[in-house]
DNA sequence: CCCCTATACTCCCAACGGGAGTAAATTTCC
DNA sequence: GGAAATTTACTCCCGTTGGGAGTATAGGGG
């Protein structure tokens, strides 16, 4: 029984609102699964541990003769979370398959490597049109939470960002390895395409 | 026994050369960790599990009484490695807590948000410094692997990007959070400043 | 009425994190 | 030279987690 990360970020989302567990899955899988990725199936065990440490409270509600429990965040829930925030935390961790498919790529043929390339760039675009129909969401409507903008835009931002990133870099390599005979041929001075600049 | 990308990764390693496992695990440690991160006590499993599969061959040498497994791809490993890098792979993952922290600010004070966006910061600062390490390494004697510096490149620059991006983010952040009188407030126009270009 | 999707969950097994541990070799320090 | 610290080389343990599979009911559309 212990408060971990993920814990904490249903707390977070407790703090906003009441919410059942199949919305709380649902918000996940919308918007903080980019930088805190959780399998469903584990999700409907975290509330329930918030309530057996006092931090949630839980209401079992009828929608005919499907039941639904609907939790709430308690005053010890909202001490917890304000002291998680202020708590070191865990480093980042990214686990970026196709980057590792671009490490070992000389193994495999510049055919591979492009197309690697070019799934990276597509998940990243797909990314950034996620984020820009949120943001576009939040600036028409202010979203479910237009008190939190301010903070939501720090977030948005961030995620924008980093895909932005993603897909300069991807087009980049993309224009490299094109002109790369193959990819187990070393071009000249492999180096200062890459690093050039630093 | 089933082969993770984990396993191809110990398996692209050995493409490279042979390994002892402590040698793959310090390798994994070095580099590989930023973007496929797998925790020491299950990575003396993965090259066992080649061996079982015919991808990789196992020799035990002794240091003194101490013993050492020594482990070699075989053509089928090569063949198996090759195949997997022309697979459609899984998205990236990325954990980011403190990002998380970022996105309920409002829960907590002005000067925990500060301090996270500071410790987001100094983590990337740390880590486009050690791939500056290793840049410099490469430029300087070629590394251990001085016919791959092209693929290595192309990874080395996505890695600082990152790191950049990462960096420039928290400090624009900081700026604007600093301009803040609390979490809890508001500021006017709580999206532009973030989604004001775009 | 039927089919499909959404809502609302539970269970299972393999992969994995991180800590702890043992043992021998090597390096560092006094 | 000897002791302590660090490195090398592993194994074990238990809790967390992914992802798939499943059951059941509500709701919408043709």
């Amino acid at each position: 029984m212990k408060m971990t990360t993920t814990t904490y970020v249903i707390l977070g989302l407790l703090a906003l609102r009441r919410w059942s567990t199949y919305e709380l899955a649902k918000q996940m899988k919308r918007s903080i699964r980019y930088y805190w990725p959780r399998a469903e199936s584990h999700l409907y065990e975290e509330p329930k541990k918030l309530v057996s440490l006092g931090l949630a409270t839980a209401t079992r509600e009828d929608v005919g003769r499907r039941p639904r429990t609907v939790y709430e965040i308690t005053d010890a829930g909202r001490t917890a979370l304000r002291e998680w925030l202020a708590t070191p935390g865990s480093l980042p961790l990214v686990e970026f398959e196709g980057l590792v498919k671009v490490l070992f790529a000389e193994q495999g043929t510049k055919d591979d490597l492009l197309q690697t390339l070019a799934t990276i760039r597509a998940d990243a675009e797909a990314t950034r049109e996620h984020h820009a129909e949120l943001a576009a969401d939040l600036a028409v409507t202010g979203g479910p939470f237009p008190d939190r903008l301010h903070v939501n835009a720090l977030v948005l931002r961030f995620m924008w960002d980093q895909a932005e990133t993603v897909i300069r870099w991807a087009e980049w390599a993309e224009t490299v390895v094109a002109e790369w005979p193959d990819t187990a041929t070393q071009p000249a001075a492999p180096l200062d395409y890459a690093l050039g600049d630093r």
